[in-house]
DNA sequence: GTCTATAAATAGATAGAC
DNA sequence: GTCTATCTATTTATAGAC
């Protein structure tokens, strides 16, 4: 049972976020087991109570994230807009999943350099289930005669990697800010509309 | 003296190398000397001759790396072609020296997903003075009528996270293949093709 | 469910011979 | 420049009391 405002946080769901936050910050390997019960102010013996091990808790994170982010798809792709108000939709979700779950991002960008060496069955379902939304949107656009057939992993690319970049690296260009390097700054709705036109422009052959 | 191909790789040389693999496969904090020296087929005591501590390891490895992308692309930004010249090539400076040393990639998301924890004064110059070269060939574009006003932030986001992705990605791709998810494939000059006409849409205002 | 104390393994780093 | 042996700190994980 989720805790709700009634319900205040056990110390599973304290340990959870302080991990996800650990991980997202540090990496798996980096990662350290007794920061984590520091920061969630829980005795770190509860950690393996609760999760049995650093990896299975590390597998847990990422489930839930994966999970979460193909819920949220699964509900733009079946929903019963236009394909256009489709891919809108699913650059949207994308977005707000990020800023839902600030280390959604970080653990992802560590996960594909890592080879995705932690992705199990589950997440490979979650994973692929995403990019086969996508192309089924685009397929329908492509029937409706409104989309070009573009490589759904092209779209899925141009839409993911720079909304991605720009959750995750907000930590970054605050650093090079103050380094004193002149970073144009971004703001969250300007890179989603933009990432949105884009998109469309490219599936509707306007760049040809 | 950098090795040639009549002075054979020293072993400082073979160290850097490894260092660098071993940094993107698992992280500055999951990487491991006594693998690097094995992977190298050096002593590991080499190390903390050559490079004194992990740590200046790494970061030589990340000054290296972003010092030859900086080079590059003043190369591309000061050459004499045409604004839309100049984007083609700036996408094909990031995409050929992602291919040339694979761990740039990895090792890039990582930094970024960190926070840029890594990056010393000398990588930020480096990396604004790519942004900045970037916001200078949109500016020409401008100045010539040939480009709408575009945040360069943007421009660039759009460029080089889906190209770090689509290197960065190769061995996850391959692992989700091996999972059955059935994703479609991608070919380097596809995408760089890609990117390149999205970017010269956007600046040329096709999308409007 | 929670906590203390500690086992057990790993890994960065160095001394010192050659 | 290279190598062996080793020191030391860190860190995952568990046993066992409450």
């Amino acid at each position: 049972m989720p805790p709700t405002a009634t319900t205040p946080l056990g110390s599973r769901d304290k340990l959870f976020a302080a991990a996800a936050a650990e991980f997202a910050a540090h990496g798996f390997a980096g990662a350290n087991v007794d920061r984590i019960a520091r920061a969630a102010a829980v005795n770190k013996a509860m950690i393996y109570y609760h999760f049995e091990s650093k990896a299975k808790l590390y597998r847990q994170i990422l489930c839930d994230m994966f999970h979460a982010v193909g819920e949220r798809v699964r509900i733009v792709a079946g929903s019963d807009g236009t394909p256009e108000d489709k891919i809108r939709g699913f650059v949207e979700a994308i977005a707000s999943e990020a800023e839902a779950r600030p280390h959604f991002p970080p653990i992802w960008f560590r996960e594909v350099a890592e080879g995705g060496t932690h992705v199990d069955e589950e997440v490979a379902r979650d994973l692929s289930g995403i990019v086969q939304m996508l192309a089924g949107i685009i397929q329908e656009g492509v029937g409706a005669g409104r989309f070009q057939p573009v490589n759904p992993m092209l779209v899925h690319g141009g839409i993911i990697a720079p909304v991605m970049m720009f959750f995750a690296s907000k930590g970054l260009r605050e650093r090079l800010d103050q380094s004193g390097a002149r970073i144009p700054h971004l703001e969250r709705q300007q890179v989603v509309e933009h990432i949105q036109r884009v998109t469309l422009g490219v599936l509707e052959g306007k760049l040809s």
